[in-house]
DNA sequence: CGTAAGATTTACT
DNA sequence: GTAAATCTTACGA
């Protein structure tokens, strides 16, 4: 299987994440089965559309990396960086399924509010962020994808007890491992987003089919 | 300089 | 179903 090349475009790149496994630094890791793309300049949903911020700085820098941004002043939301610097596409990671260190992830989740399910773990944006652990401290971390699924790390027990703030986590690498079986992807218009952004005229949603963990969907304002 | 609108989630009516 | 929480960016006065 040929290595997933993050200096490819957004769109390229979303449907190659699905199915695999982002693993973080303390034993979560979360298989993927929702994801959004976003393509700068050319895309009116990008937060990078109007050019370079302090926010989406990271999305202007070079590929493999993280950019982590606050919405609402609450929550945050994870992108794998894409395509060469100074170009800014990134995949939001949308949604998917603890593998590994569940139960450090179901205190990070309670943490935060209420969870029963537990196929609302990672159910949501602000939700995958939630399980890794991610906050605005692992904006610009990388993200290094690895070349074959046998290099998947065994989870790590005794890292899942690390506490649930780990407020010192500053550019902790996450791993990415691809999927090692095919998967059937379906695409859409992508979740919130406002105006034509928002439509099937940017049908940049990925999604696996018919898995549970996917969110629901929501049309953005005026996106109709 | 003030205001409005978000790549959302949770709690309450 | 609707509201609230609360920060960054865009835009109009």
């Amino acid at each position: 299987m040929r290595p997933i090349d993050l200096s490819a475009v957004a769109t390229d790149v979303a449907p190659l994440l699905l199915g695999g496994v982002l693993v973080g630094a303390d034993g979560v890791a979360v298989r993927l089965v929702e994801v959004e793309a976003y393509r700068g300049a050319e895309d009116p949903g990008s937060h990078a559309y109007r050019g370079r911020t302090a926010r989406n700085a990271t999305m202007f820098g070079p590929p493999g990396h993280a950019y982590v941004y606050r919405h609402l002043g609450l929550h945050h939301c994870v992108n794998v960086v894409c395509s060469p610097a100074g170009t800014a596409t990134a995949v939001l990671l949308r949604a998917g399924e603890v593998v590994a260190g569940q139960e450090l992830a179901w205190q990070r989740r309670r943490a935060a509010g209420v969870c029963r399910a537990e196929r609302d773990l990672a159910r949501g944006p602000a939700r995958l962020a939630v399980v890794l652990g991610l906050t605005l401290a692992h904006d610009g971390a990388p993200v290094t994808i690895l070349q074959s699924p046998r290099d998947r790390p065994v989870p790590d027990a005794s890292r899942t007890r690390a506490s649930v703030a780990a407020p010192d986590a500053g550019a902790t690498p996450l791993e990415l491992v691809p999927a090692d079986e095919p998967v059937t992807i379906r695409t859409g218009p992508r979740v919130g987003v406002s105006g034509r952004a928002g439509t099937d005229a940017y049908p940049w949603r990925y999604w696996i089919d018919g898995d549970p963990h996917v969110s629901a969907f929501r049309a953005g304002p005026g996106a109709s």
